[in-house]
DNA sequence: CATGCCCCATTTTTT
DNA sequence: ATGGGGCATG
């Protein structure tokens, strides 16, 4: 098909967002609007019509499963050699890419390690613990406050110097030390990915004109989501050209609490007069019913710019609102109903989701489908890389790629055991720390050293050496030939598996965890395949463009690029559960939200927080995530803290059209001083917003 | 392999 | 409080 006839195709609106490429644009498109088709067409129009080289564009996700997407979907649009060069990642893969290509002027070297958020714990863990004694919540406080000053491009000395109380003063001095230790191991952390590349191109003209030069166009997918330092990213590289098409949704911001600015929606029209604004109102998603509600709901909040979503689907069903004795009886509701509705509708398994705030409402709702024998499929659980054999190998990569690495050294240095202790680490340490040899060396480093011999016993000099020209030798057989091979021998002539099954309580489970071992390198092989072959297609101005294999290919593991994907391909016919959160992008024809009461939707802590608005974006989005049925449940009572504590429905209930729900199981009559106390927390929180 | 004990978290977690 | 997972032990 072409252009023209995929243009013909969109709606006015859409067919207007395409065109529009002379300047600045935002698409505030709602939910189920076809923003992606917008997108991906767009991407089509710039490069066939537009005669745009793909490999100046740029379209930037959030997540790896949406850049895979629109992956898919742009290459239908592109016929052969079109498309060739094109960049559809997330903002850290571009990150990633733009550190890769600038390494020396950041100061790093080539092979350096990604640390995930475990590793720079434990990283923390260590500065933290000389100061005193140091709980795990600490830890984490100072974690989440570095990242935060990372996401809003407070360096260190910034962040000293503006520190408002103690804590904040101790945070920011702890986030020095940690951001001089990952320079140290040669290592980043996820938030440096955009953290770097913003303050290179800020400070350096030179780096600046080049990317400029390399990225023409840009398209920001969920642009609600960006935070500072991602805006600025943007912001850097289109400059005054301001050619870049962002597309977002105010209404569907969750996730302030984690760095997300929807302000940037305000901030870009400040920053660029001419931004041409366009709204995609139209639904394709949902019925008449169901968008009535949201809109109604989502009314409830300040909007900068208005927006109303219509459908064409007729009006459907009404919204039912099922009020249940307990949680229990709620979780037995929604499995029996989805058994009986799965029959009664002709519908499939996978045509249901249900939608609940926090994890832990999903186990009643489990034991419910058990008990009916309804296949399920869960949401989030433990990651593959949260397993202990994945980080060990891990560790083992990024050892062999940077030695520099002390984090993944002393993960790995006595497993499998071979008998180097605490007692020798320490020494270790201080020897490769040591002030008076004129620098701090890595661990490994240090263990190369003749003048370990003044700190170490003979017999733990030994056993050093003997791991570090095991790594050498592995080291030598990558950079000699096969890589992955290497690796693979590697495993092998260390008896990693006799290891786990030392470990393991059972055989099986021993080899479950080889097993996954094994996926992860096939995984690094394959990806570097993939990554052989587009090198060899592409030139080398190409943004994605990595010849240097297992570094890339270990580095687009860690940002988990890979292996989610056989996840997803197993598209079993199964119920889905999901956290509202979760649910973003998603839509399914039968639709469960669970535990519509007060301290849960909005939840307490928001409510507190002052932070209602985004627990009603929430509701919002679990709202039009259906397509035909909505179904909200709640209990009247609930077990939370060991107590059983009485619900009050939620206030998102009183604020959706009376006419739309059709309440079952509730009260002839609510307590009216409950209904009164609500009414008064409505107004007190009007104020609050007013004031 | 089974049992029992201890510790963990009860808000969301794209990378 | 409570349930569940991880881990050690018999």
């Amino acid at each position: 098909m072409s252009i023209k006839q995929r243009l013909a195709k969109l709606n006015p609106r859409q067919q207007e967002a395409v065109r529009f490429i002379d300047g600045p644009c935002l698409v505030l498109a709602g939910a189920g609007s076809g923003k992606t088709s917008v997108i991906t067409t767009k991407i089509a129009y710039l490069v066939q019509e537009c005669g745009m080289s793909a490999r100046k564009i740029a379209a930037v996700t959030f997540t790896n499963k949406a850049a895979r997407e629109m992956k898919e979907r742009v290459g239908q649009l592109l016929q052969g050699r079109e498309g060739h060069g094109l960049t559809v990642s997330t903002f850290h893969t571009l990150g990633l890419n733009i550190i890769r290509g600038e390494l020396k002027t950041l100061g790093y070297k080539p092979g350096f390690s990604l640390f995930d958020p475990e590793d720079a714990k434990a990283l923390l863990r260590d500065l933290m613990q000389k100061d005193a004694q140091i709980d795990a919540d600490q830890i984490s406080r100072v974690q989440s406050q570095i990242s935060t000053w990372k996401n809003d491009l407070v360096l260190p000395g910034d962040a000293l110097s503006h520190a408002a109380d103690d804590d904040e003063q101790f945070a920011a001095r702890v986030y020095e030390a940690y951001n001089r230790h990952l320079k140290a191991y040669n290592a980043v952390d996820f938030d440096d990915l955009i953290l770097l590349p913003v303050v290179l191109l800020r400070d350096d003209p030179e780096v600046l004109a080049r990317w400029r030069r390399k990225i023409h166009y840009m398209l920001v997918d969920e642009y609600q989501d960006t935070n500072v330092s991602q805006y600025l990213l943007v912001k850097l590289l289109m400059a005054e050209r301001a050619t870049f098409t962002v597309v977002g949704d105010d209404d569907q911001s969750i996730y302030a609490w984690r760095g997300a600015r929807p302000e940037n929606l305000v901030t870009l029209g400040e920053d660029f007069p001419r931004l041409n604004v366009i709204k995609l109102e139209q639904n394709y998603r949902s019925t008449g019913t169901i968008l009535r509600a949201a809109n109604t709901l989502i009314a409830n909040n300040p909007h900068v710019y208005e927006k109303a979503l219509w459908s064409e689907l007729g009006p459907g069903e009404s919204i039912r609102v099922v009020v249940n004795r307990h949680e229990e009886a709620e979780a037995d509701r929604v499995a029996s109903e989805i058994l009986t509705r799965r029959i009664k509708e002709r519908a499939e398994w996978r045509d249901f989701a249900v939608l609940y705030r926090g994890n832990f409402q999903a186990r009643l709702l489990e034991l419910k489908l058990q008990h009916y024998q309804i296949p399920y499929k869960l949401s989030g659980g433990t990651s593959f890389f949260s397993r202990n054999e994945i980080k060990d190998a891990m560790a083992y990569l990024r050892l062999l790629i940077n030695p520099a690495d002390d984090n993944a050294f002393l993960r790995i240095v006595n497993v499998p055991r071979r008998e180097i202790g605490p007692g020798t680490l320490e020494k270790l340490a201080n020897y490769a720390n040591d002030q008076a040899t004129g620098r701090g060396i890595s661990l490994f480093a240090a263990c190369h050293e003749i003048g370990l011999e003044q700190v170490l016993p003979a017999r733990a000099v030994d056993r050093l050496g003997r791991f570090t020209h095991f790594i050498d030798g592995v080291r030598r057989r990558m950079d000699s030939g096969d890589a992955i091979a290497a690796i693979r021998d590697m495993l092998r002539e260390m008896d990693y598996e006799a290891w786990l099954h030392q470990n393991a309580s059972a055989p099986t489970v021993a080899e479950r965890r080889m097993a996954n071992v094994w996926t992860l390198i096939d995984q690094l092989e394959k990806s570097m395949e993939r990554n052989a072959e587009d090198s060899a297609t592409e030139d080398s101005d190409s943004l994605e463009t990595e010849t240097d294999g297992v570094e890339a290919a270990i580095s687009r593991l860690v940002l988990r690029d890979i292996l989610e994907q056989q996840a997803e391909e197993d598209d079993s016919d199964r119920v889905q559960l999901l956290t509202m959160h979760a649910s973003k992008g998603l839509e399914f024809p039968h639709v469960y939200l669970m535990g519509l009461e007060e301290d849960l939707l909005p939840h307490r802590n928001a409510v507190e927080a002052g932070t209602v608005e985004e627990e009603r974006r929430l509701a919002y989005v679990g709202i039009t995530r259906a397509r035909r049925t909505l179904t909200l449940t709640l209990a009247r009572q609930r077990k939370a803290y060991g107590e059983l504590l009485d619900c009050t429905p939620s206030r998102f209930l009183d604020e959706l059209p009376p006419d739309d729900l059709d309440w079952e199981g509730r009260a002839d009559k609510e307590d009216p001083e409950k209904k009164q106390a609500r009414g008064k927390d409505a107004i007190a929180g009007l104020r609050s917003l007013l004031g």
